[in-house]
DNA sequence: CTACTGTTAGTACCTAGTCCTAATATCGGA
DNA sequence: TCCGATATTAGGACTAGGTACTAACAGTAG
């Protein structure tokens, strides 16, 4: 016996995780077991069968109509944020984001990221962009890792109106700014102090 | 006969389209006809058995790591497009386009397809969006039509730059305006005539 | 030695098909 | 009305990739 039941099961699960469509005699041979073990093994890790696990990756991708743009609340990951200051996410460029042809980071997702971190800094029931301009100073490329930095320049309770500018840099290099007008419900999110 | 063959084939089509999870047998019972029927039909049109649709679904989700943004190379479907001329998009704003919170599109989406079109419209080997100014006017819901036009405002192939300007509108009123500058590679797609 | 765990083998059955043959049904045209 | 073509249905044999269950056996611990 090579492995533990123990060792194999854990295998086993990583195999799977791995790779779905792999049959029950594709284990039993990888494993040096027989096919029935192998039942047993998913039988006590309650692990589907094959048929049901891509009947289940299927179904996720249809309902990923929901999911669909991969880009969640706000694109990037947050890192900081202080509520009407200032905001700094970061943003991995990877092959999905970039053009085919030239690997050049399609510009519409550094304005995401920008886009959504403005929205993001405004501590407000309700903050839409009104108006923008924006300005792409370098090319972007697959790998590179883009860190926006949003500051609120211009809060202004009545007018219902907010500036926040957000420069993105790679390495300490300027390769998006962006000055945002975001309109605001004025109306302060729950749970804030005043 | 309810249906000819030809209207109950194109209704298959449909259907499997729509639902790929659909057996031989349900779709028997829809249409009252045998599963032998269902099958023939299968055949004649080509369509891959319950399984294999499953299969492909689910294979074209873990290789959607790669497409990731349902987005392909623009966002929104062009409907024409007259290069280095002018451009129409069409975006459906769905559930998936818009804030939880109040139903309104994220601007990203109609940045992105904006911008998408800009670069569409732009007849050269490379097409990279330099500067922009942008104007939501008025916010988009879940279920609106947004159609964008394009239209190249300023062709300065020795400056290597061109304007593009793109309005979005919902039913006639005006959602979106961009201003784009585009920096350009200034060489002639391939196929292009002079 | 016995009890228990782990593994293997074999049977019957299931779903959702394939492929093939054969029998009907239906319809248009001479 | 009969003929032939097309359309539909039925049935049998086979497949993959299982489930569910029973039975046998090996190795180890007490």
């Amino acid at each position: 016996m090579k492995r533990t039941k123990k060792e194999r099961q854990q295998l086993l699960q990583e195999t799977i995780g791995e790779n779905p469509f792999v049959t029950d005699e594709d284990l039993a041979e990888q494993f040096g077991v027989s096919v029935q073990t192998i039942r047993l093994d998913r039988m006590e890790l309650s692990i589907p069968e094959l048929r049901e696990r891509i009947k289940h990756v299927a179904k996720s991708r249809l309902t990923d109509e929901v999911r669909s743009l991969p880009i969640e609340e706000v694109i990037g990951d947050v890192i900081d944020i202080e509520l009407d200051s200032s905001a700094i996410s970061i943003f991995d460029v990877r092959k999905e984001h970039v053009f085919v042809r030239n690997g050049i980071a399609r510009g519409h997702h550094l304005f995401a990221q920008a886009n959504s971190l403005a929205v993001a800094v405004i501590n407000d029931e309700l903050a839409l962009t009104e108006r923008a301009t924006i300005r792409f100073t370098r090319p972007v490329r697959e790998g590179e890792r883009v860190v926006a930095k949003a500051k609120v320049t211009e809060v202004n309770a009545k007018k219902e109106r907010t500036k926040v500018e957000v420069k993105s840099y790679v390495e300490k290099e300027l390769v998006f700014r962006g000055d945002f007008i975001m309109y605001r419900s004025n109306i302060r999110a729950e749970g804030e102090a005043e």
